[in-house]
This record gives C-alpha cells, structure tokens and sequence, in this order.
DNA sequence: GTCTAAACGTTTAGACCTGAACATACCAGG
DNA sequence: CCTGGTATGTTCAGGTCTAAACGTTTAGAC
C-alpha cells in the first residue's frame, strides 16, 4: 500500500494550506518510477554478475562503436555523474579487466578509455536482458500514450535541465 | 551536451541490430529527470541544513496530521525505501531530536515515531522552499500538458510497480 | 499455558555517489 | 623560454542505500 502523489498534495493543503503542491503530481510518479527502474534493474544484473554503474559505462563506450573508445571527460558528458564517479568507476572497470585506459594524444591531459574483448562481451551477455525487460514494463502503456508521453518528458526534461546544476 | 534518448535508441540499433530499444525514450528521461531532481533538491535543502532523507521523513509525520505520530512500518510503506534504510534514518534524525522513538502499544512490535517540536520547526522551514522550487521546475509545461502527463504517468506507475519488488 | 509462525525492527557489510581538494598536462603571451 | 591559466583526471572524506542476517514481540492453535 502506497500513498498516490494526489492524496500527498491533497494532505498538504489540507495540514499547510497555501503549500505549492502543483509540482507533486507531476514529480513524484517521476521520482518513484526512477527508482521502482533502477533498484530493478540492479536486481536484473546481479543476477548477471555485474552493477548498473559498470554496466553504464560499458554501454556508453559499446555505443560509441568501433573501436569503442572514448575520453574520460566524454564518459562524465554522457552519464550525468561526477568526473569522481566515473574515475571511481573506471578503476573498478579497470581492475576487472572489461576496459583500458590510455593517454590520449588529443586534448590537455585525456584518458583514452577503450573497451576490452572481456568488456565487450559483458555488454553483449547484459544488454539485451536488460532492455527486455524494461519493454515488458513500458508495455503498461499503449504506442499511442507512449507517443503522448515522450515529447512531454522530453520538454520537461529540457526546461529542467537548463535551470539545475 | 548531452545525448537525448532518441539518439541513444538509434546508436544500439545501428550498433546491435535487434537490441529491444522500444522502452528507451520512455524510461531514459524519466531516470534522468529524476536524478535532476533530486540532485537539486539535495543542494537546496543542504543550504537548509538537512538532507534529503531526513526531509522526506519529516514530511510523511507532519502530514500525517496531529499527533504527528506513525509506526516504522507505516513509515516503511510510505517511503519506498527498506526497513533497513528508515531505521537508519530514525537513528540519524532522533540524534538530532527532530523525531522521538517510543514502544506502540498496538500491534506486533511496533515504534511509534512522533515529531518533536524542533522537527516540526524544521519541516515548516523547509517545506515552503523545496516545492517552491519544485513550482518554477514544473512550470516548463503548461497545466494543459500537465494534465496529459499526469495520468500517463500514473498508469505507468502502478503498472511497473505491479511487476516489480 | 506452550509452542510456532509471522510481523516488526535493527545491525552490518558492501557499494556507490557527491563535492572539494589536489595533481598534472597543455597552451598562449610576454 | 617560462609562467599563469585552463582543461583534465584522481583521490578522499562523508553520507546514503540495499540486502541479508539477526533479535524480539505478538497472536493463534492446541
């Protein structure tokens, strides 16, 4: 049993009247499916062995294709965590095996971050699982909701973007 | 710079041929915005001095209304975080006296967590500040749009949390 | 009464992240 | 040259979470 994001707005102005409860409709659903998503899916990939951050970073850099490397600072670009997170992350990957790093000669002081066979084959081994999933779940919604819904986190997605971090 | 959903969908498919990316679009954004959020609200919040967690614990008990008073386990299902993880804010927020912990009559075992004078006081300062904020983010679409997004969201959510947990 | 199962809460080990401090490499001017 | 500034990465301290193991309390069967 859980609280709907309406009965939370509806709670506050009932206790606080005059509380902003517009947003709580709109950023609670938000927030919890994140975490229904990632707790999941973390779950998925213990199964296989492998942590979503590490499973992250080998898909950023499969993604890019050959020969699947990219520099530290474009792994930070593409993953919304800190530079830290992804040093953090490279050292785990690294002392697994599943990526290199290198000086890169382009740039001040890059890291070439390369994807090795064993890395490669993680991502080939999860990906699939993974997504699979994840379409079982967005299959709670029609073709037509989805197409309803997608430009309008993408808007929303946008104008957030623009005013934190 | 960041990549947008539509293109991480597209580079799996020229990548990996077949790769299920159909849910891609829907879930990308929706994890993300979530991680803006909350990133945001941390720093908010931090400007307050308190965190997140505490936060939404004292929010569960103040709207809860007077006496302000809930088990942990009502407090468990209220949060979508572990039994284990409230406990850990209970310790953390009864250390600064905003909660006090104290043997429930009813049922099996239970703790009743009632809000002290110094957490409503902290809850009250708060509140205002982080869904003001929550306003102005929301406010990137329209209360047309809004509409929309909402029950698609909501549908979304309990068809993922039918499925998961 | 006694016993057993279920409900409830806490502790602990292991992971991950942020933000700040730090270290290093390149570049452009003087 | 050489020197400050900028771009990059890394390290570290502090904080939070999950999951599993553990301890405790209550209710119900008999």
């Amino acid at each position: 049993m859980s609280t709907t994001a309406a009965e939370i707005a509806a709670a506050w102005r009932r206790e606080r009247p005059g509380t902003p409860t517009d947003s709580i409709e709109v950023f609670t659903p938000i927030v919890r499916l994140a975490k229904l998503l990632t707790d999941d899916r973390t779950r998925v990939l213990r199964a296989a062995g492998i942590d979503r951050a590490t499973l992250d970073l080998l898909s950023v850099l499969r993604r890019a294709g050959p020969p699947y490397t990219l520099t530290t600072r474009e792994l930070t670009e593409r993953t919304l965590v800190t530079a830290g997170a992804i040093s953090q992350r490279l050292a785990r990957a690294e002392q697994e095996g599943l990526v290199t790093r290198a000086p890169d000669p382009s740039g001040h002081k890059a890291v070439a971050v390369t994807l090795t066979a064993a890395g490669h084959e993680v991502i080939e081994r999860s990906v699939d699982a993974v997504l699979g999933r994840d379409s079982e779940l967005v299959a709670g919604l029609s073709a037509e909701e989805q197409d309803l819904l997608i430009p309008l986190l993408g808007k929303l997605e946008g104008f957030v973007r623009a005013r934190v971090g």
